[in-house]
DNA sequence: ACAAGAGATACAGAC
DNA sequence: GTTGGGTGGG
DNA sequence: GTCTGTATCTCTCCCACCCAAC
């Protein structure tokens, strides 16, 4: 009987559900990539009865390996007891072997853990996950150990196809910070996602050695925070277990390369130089080259780091390497006191002004003042890119061929991929076109009705508002529209970041972009290149440069009006 | 959109 | 006694 | 007294609870 569901409301079978769609999908789809085991586990759960299923979920969806049965308490599962004979008959949770739980301080509390040892709950504290097992377990004379006081009344029992479930998630999300609670989200309307078909004929994931290669990498991930606490060496051998990087999984391949940049970059911290070079070597995305650059240059290597900076100036992988190589070649030449050309820096117009202190974040500070002699608008990022997220849509939600393989994606697969425009060339030809003809504010308004809420890589919601989209249509001219637009699609992934603080739409007319400095703060590198971009443009721009008149003070009710007239609401 | 970018803020050292 | 971080849950 | 590099902090639904600390 199907239950009627108000729409923000989760039916009782919620999670099993959504366990089942989870699952039947990836052996629906990955049959054939899937281990014995892996099968084995798939039909030894749809034969569980209805009771044991939801336990085992509930059980998956804790930390840890190990559970206390007496924790366990949960009203749409009655019979507990039932339902845990049945996962153990079934292999799916194990009574604990007492020898292999190696973190008893997770399982009990200080207060149970200092009782039955007989020490002071401060001390157990200091104790290591070792140390206390041993106090534990250590028998006296009569051949009895603290450890069966506290399990007199206990079951705990070890939670199997951890794995398994690990890798049905990855197979279903295409990664591993996704879980059921990504369901759960979305049914409460939490999170809203565009309604796309997946694509099931293009599936990430095409062959057992791929899925390795990720788990893999996921566990080296896991292993970086002990490898940095323990040492050089260990972070060295990290680094050497990694996965092989792979011709066709770029996705992979980029995740390798940044966690290879984080821990060449640990081993220069530990000053480990000579490895860390090494490492970078083997990686291509930024700022790997430009560490090597520095190293070189620090260990007194002037000529081969500034042979890199050309290197890089002519194969940039981005404009900040393209910065840097041009910057720090520069540096070197002039310490080694070689002539050679020096890009004319970019000095942004800037705006001295002199506020008293109202104890609100420094944009509002800026933006109040300029409200008073037009409107002005906190967005950051979030108009342009919002804008521009809600003209193209349906672009970036496009089926383009495994674009969309499962339901909770904010974003096509290869939305931040340089070919992203390439493989929707035609579509966004059109849409320019489109553009031209003077559609803008009518694919922008009809995108922001329809679509409200629903993520959009491009879109922040809560900065936008009609009012807002509305009179930046009107004020903004086509042309700088498309200017921008242009400038983004070249580099969405840099690009949509960097935007000045603040939109200011003065009552005499025209519009400029403010970014807001209070005193200590400075313009950061994509912030700096935006500026240059608007100067390109033929866009007012400005660097708003705060100083306070005063001491911190609280705020007036001149501002507290003012706040309220621009919807501004403080703790 | 893979414990991340995305921005602000703090401080040290170079010059 | 209070808080605040961690965790589980919808 | 600037300019640079680097490290560090804050934040992602939101609520209830439990436990460990200041
Ligand atoms: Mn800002
Ligand atoms: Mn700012």
């Amino acid at each position: 009987m199907p239950q009627l569901l108000k729409p923000n409301e989760l039916s009782d079978s919620y999670y099993l559900d959504n366990f089942n769609c989870l699952i039947d999908f990836v052996f629906a789809h990955y049959e054939t990539l899937l281990c014995d085991e892996e099968k084995h586990f798939y039909a030894q759960f749809t034969k569980l009865p209805e009771n044991a299923q939801r336990l085992f979920i509930r059980l998956l969806s804790r930390n840890g390996d190990y559970a206390r049965t007496t924790k366990l308490n949960y009203s749409e599962i009655p019979d507990l007891k039932k339902a845990l004979e049945k996962l153990t008959a079934s292999g799916f949770i194990t009574p604990a072997h007492i020898d292999q739980i190696a973190d008893w301080q997770s399982l009990f509390t200080r207060k149970e853990l200092s009782g039955t040892l007989a020490l002071p709950s401060s001390q157990i504290a200091s104790l290591n996950p070792q140390a206390v097992a041993t106090l534990l377990t250590t028998s006296d004379l009569f051949g009895t150990s603290p450890l069966d006081s506290l399990l007199e009344s206990e079951h705990i029992v070890q939670i199997n196809f951890q794995e398994c479930y690990t890798i049905f998630r990855l197979l279903f999300f295409g990664n591993l910070h996704q879980d059921l609670s990504t369901f759960v989200l979305r049914d409460l309307g939490v999170r809203k996602f565009e309604s796309y078909l997946t694509d099931t004929d293009n599936l990430p994931f095409q062959c057992r050695k791929q899925i390795d290669a990720h788990l893999l990498y996921y566990r080296c991930v896991d292993g970086y925070e002990f490898a940095e606490d323990t040492g050089a060496a260990s972070l060295i051998e990290l680094h050497a277990q990694l996965p092989e990087k792979s011709k066709s999984d770029t996705t992979l391949n980029r995740k390798i390369d940044r966690f290879t940049n984080r821990i060449a970059r640990q081993l220069e911290r530990e000053n480990h130089l000579q490895d860390a070079v090494r490492i970078y070597r083997s990686n291509i995305q930024p700022p790997a080259r430009e560490r090597i650059a520095r190293i070189e240059a620090t260990i007194g290597n002037e000529s081969a780091a500034f042979e890199l900076c050309q290197q890089i100036e002519k194969n940039p992988a981005d404009a900040e390497e393209k910065e840097f190589s041009q910057e720090f070649a520069a540096r070197l030449a002039k310490r080694v006191g070689i002539d050679y050309y020096r890009p004319e820096k970019n000095k942004p117009a800037e705006i001295q002004l002199e506020l008293p202190n109202s104890n609100l974040p420094v944009e509002f500070i800026a933006a109040l003042h300029f409200a008073k002699s037009g409107k002005c608008f906190y967005v950051e990022n979030s108009l342009v890119t919002g804008i521009f997220g809600l003209a193209i849509w349906d672009i970036i939600f496009a089926p383009i061929p495994g674009a969309f393989y499962h339901p909770f994606q904010s974003a096509p697969a290869d939305f931040y991929e340089s070919d992203f425009y390439h493989a929707r060339e035609s579509l966004f030809k059109q849409r320019f076109i489109d553009f031209k003809k003077g559609c803008l504010s009518k694919v922008v308004l009809t995108h922001f009705h329809n679509k409200s809420g629903i993520r959009n890589p491009l879109v922040q919601w809560p900065y936008l508002n009609r009012y807002l989209i509305t009179l930046a249509l009107k004020k903004i001219p086509l042309t700088d529209w498309l200017k921008l637009f242009e400038y983004l699609l070249k580099d969405i992934r840099h690009h949509r970041s960097g935007l000045p603080d603040l939109i200011n739409f003065p009552d005499t007319g025209r519009y400029s972009l403010l970014e807001v400095k209070g005193p200590g703060d400075r313009l950061q590198k994509n912030q700096l290149r935006w500026m240059q971009f608007f100067k390109d443009s033929n866009i007012d721009h400005a660097v708003v440069n705060v100083a306070y008149l005063d001491e911190a003070t609280s705020r007036d009710s001149e501002t507290e009006t003012l706040l309220t007239e621009h919807s501004i609401h403080f703790e």
